[in-house]
DNA sequence: CCAATTTTATAGCGATCGATAGAAAAGGTG
DNA sequence: CACCTTTTCTATCGATCGCTATAAAATTGG
């Protein structure tokens, strides 16, 4: 879309702005970078910023939805490829490692940890919300399994799904701890021991 | 201790005052508790507290001790008392969700989430390093034990103690998110099913 | 009572926070 | 060219951050 507009012309990429705000906001968090961090690492001035983006948590989450599909997808994608939710898992399990420990990427993961030690309750309340989709579709998934009797009665739909998404924070938040990606692989893999 | 010293008398509970600061860092982190909030939980005026506790990183290195042995130290004591690994690990398991949804305190724990949104490096190195210091307990208790021949000698004791940990870090993290007991009880029982 | 000592309350320090006002700059449109 | 619109740069704004100087209050020792 390149309709022609009067006035001055924007003077940097909006997109690859908004992907430098994206990985700043995944290394330290949201309240941890500062409007001044921002426009510095964007290499813009603040009005711009704000003319372009909103204010800083408009800014957040538009990143948050972007990092979402760009960065973070690789869960809704293997809920959506896998035939089963076990197999969902074990493919989550198997990229984990990998997607925590990407080199010239952060560690860990923006929606897991970009909400850490801010006031805002909106902010807190927005990632809490995307956390618990992912535990939503996953229990979805395993209860059609077990309708389809591809898993046993007997277990529970969401708490299996809860634990598999309680265990990949573990593995973010270890990631950013500085384990490797070798270490992590080898957790993945004892994680994935616990589904029946 | 009554020593009698000159000078006007201290007017609060110092331990008391250290155990309001511990809550507080344990509900918003080192970063989100600002020194205002501390003064007005504390009930005293900034220079009674930075002439009792140093400053403000001072009082959480001191909130930090103090938390790990009285409200943290379940799982050193699960390691100290239990004969077996895997007993420990289950037992830890058992009483994680009930640590971290306990009435009257904040839910989660303060050394998996006191550090986030901090841009100290000194701070997230310090809890860094006590995190690290619980999987290298859990991974001497399972190394014993496969010397001992209570477990395969195939596993590997550091991957393990890991996950033990790293799972936990996900209760916590499920708990601050607002999780119930009850649930956290049955996504607890599955992570133990991971253990060989 | 009068010093000496320690803690208290009051007030404010410089730095940084998120956000914006105002004017100059850069483009299209006539 | 002049005019309109939008973005840019410069320079802040009030609020809050961690922290502290100063002096009054409260105790012990003489």
């Amino acid at each position: 879309m390149v309709t022609a507009t009067r006035g001055r012309p924007r003077s940097f990429d909006r997109d690859a702005a908004l992907d430098k705000a994206i990985r700043l906001f995944w290394r330290r968090g949201y309240e941890a970078t500062s409007v001044r961090d921002l426009t510095e690492e964007l290499g813009i001035g603040a009005p711009s910023l704000y003319s372009a983006f909103g204010d800083k948590q408009q800014l957040f989450t538009e990143a948050l939805r972007v990092y979402d599909e760009r960065y973070g997808g690789f869960i809704d994608r293997a809920l959506a490829d896998e035939p089963t939710a076990k197999g969902a898992a074990a493919r989550v399990f198997a990229e984990a490692p990998e997607r925590y420990t990407r080199r010239d990427l952060p560690t860990g993961c923006l929606i897991v940890s970009g909400d850490a030690g801010t006031a805002s309750t909106e902010i807190i309340e927005h990632l809490r919300r995307i956390r618990d989709s992912k535990v939503d579709a996953f229990a979805a998934k395993i209860r059609a399994d077990i309708d389809a009797g591809r898993l046993p009665a007997g277990i529970d739909p969401r708490a299996l799904g809860r634990y598999t998404m309680s265990a990949l924070t573990g593995l973010a938040q270890a990631a950013r701890d500085g384990v490797t990606r070798a270490e992590l692989d080898r957790v993945a893999e004892i994680a994935l021991r616990a589904w029946p």
